[in-house]
DNA sequence: CGCCACATTGAAGGCAGTCAAAGGTGGTGG
DNA sequence: CCACCACCTTTGACTGCCTTCAATGTGGCG
């Protein structure tokens, strides 16, 4: 896709006239990521904050042992670590492309001045920042008080709702990534996470087809993600 | 503390001037409850949010089978559920104070118009969610990658940081709750909090008295609370 | 064709939650 | 002033979910 396309659909600059958001776009620096190369890491001075254009990003932390808990996933026209531009001054986690991905990198300074002079883009800015503060609010409460069944089933009914595809009245959805980095975006690790669409395939709910997943009982489903049976 | 007194005091409302403080207060309705008096419940319909006048609050979400995990304990002049105004309509966890407490409830509507108009109070705004939505990081990082030893030794550092007190060249800290909510807050329960705390005691890193806490041993705490050690 | 990353399955062990019971503490009212 | 009661805290025994370790299976791609 064109960038200004890019960034015009992104709602961080929805509302914004066509000449508003040149500007913005001329402030931005593009910059292509190969998959696995690092972005930023966690603690790094943050200078600025990025608009994925496309591709995949993954936004995580580690523990010292190595075990990964992703935070977000980035799809095509989503911000990223603009909440570093005003609360501390380094970068609160790692980031790294899942697919090859083309970013806008939006240098600090310039864009403080944008935000300051314009209401518009101001009130985006609040907007998506209370979007994920509830986002991380959901996710605080799965890793807290649900199990991994109730996460993953969560999940995929989430996943479902987003997905128009159906094939025999059954939904069918597609994980766009591996089930290793869903299991790490779910707060554990790949063989938990084999073995519990296991259980759920045996019990009927869903059929595993690789990284296609047919959602077989909804109700069953619901029922597993708000905690009321095992 | 006198109202607007403590309304000047908060994040929020920093940087703007006497009669922009009055017109803001103009539109807040004071309101108190008692311990334990529910504010508002997850799921509820939010019609406006709160600045904590005097007291301290909890917001906190419920699993199924009644465990408690604490988002965040609201101090005075903090504001709480301010993201409810932007992104979806209702509340996103439940709200209880801790002690008697005063608030100042903001209807949604008037609000909105007044941050629609006031540039300093929106950048404010920005800065406030982009703190919290850093404490939320740290949150699901805690939760997902640490052990309760690492949790709470992270928590008493962070408070002993805060805290001015020392006692023969020791910090000393008091746990402004009871350890009920410390462990709902660790996420976790209060049996296996005092079971750590015992064990840190047993290391010679800290003492508890109570609500004190004196650290003994700053850097084996450090370490802990890494992840580098049991 | 063979490598490599990803996925699956089994066995074993540990951290933390549950259940139960016995102190402790603070606040309220008689 | 003190006795009672509700709530908080602590300790022990047990259970279970999930991680760890290890081995095998699988699929895509150079």
């Amino acid at each position: 896709m064109e960038t200004s396309k890019a960034l015009a659909k992104s709602n961080l600059f929805s509302g914004l006239t066509g000449p508003e958001i040149e500007q913005i776009r001329g402030i931005g620096i593009e910059k292509s990521y190969g998959k696995g190369e690092l972005i930023f890491s966690d603690g790094q001075k943050a200078t600025g904050f990025f608009v994925n254009l496309s591709g995949q990003v993954k936004v995580y932390k580690l523990s010292v042992e190595g075990r990964e808990q992703i935070l977000h996933i980035i799809g095509p026209s989503e911000a990223f670590a603009e909440a570093a531009l005003f609360a501390g001054s380094t970068f609160p986690a790692f980031a790294e492309p899942l697919t090859p991905s083309r970013l806008m990198f939006f240098p600090k300074d310039r864009f403080l001045h944008l935000i300051q002079t314009n209401p518009q883009l101001s009130l985006n800015m609040i907007a998506g920042l209370s979007t994920l503060l509830r986002h991380f609010v959901d996710l605080v409460e799965e890793l807290s008080l649900k199990d991994v069944g109730a996460r993953l089933s969560a999940y995929l009914l989430d996943l479902a709702s987003r997905s128009g595809e159906t094939r025999g009245g059954d939904r069918v959805l597609d994980l766009e990534v591996t089930k290793t980095q869903l299991a790490s975006r779910l707060g554990t690790i790949s063989e938990t996470l084999s073995r519990v669409l296991r259980r759920l395939q045996n019990h009927k709910m869903i059929r595993v087809e690789g990284k296609r997943i047919v959602i077989l009982n909804p109700e069953a489903l619901e029922e597993i993600a708000s905690g009321l049976s095992t």
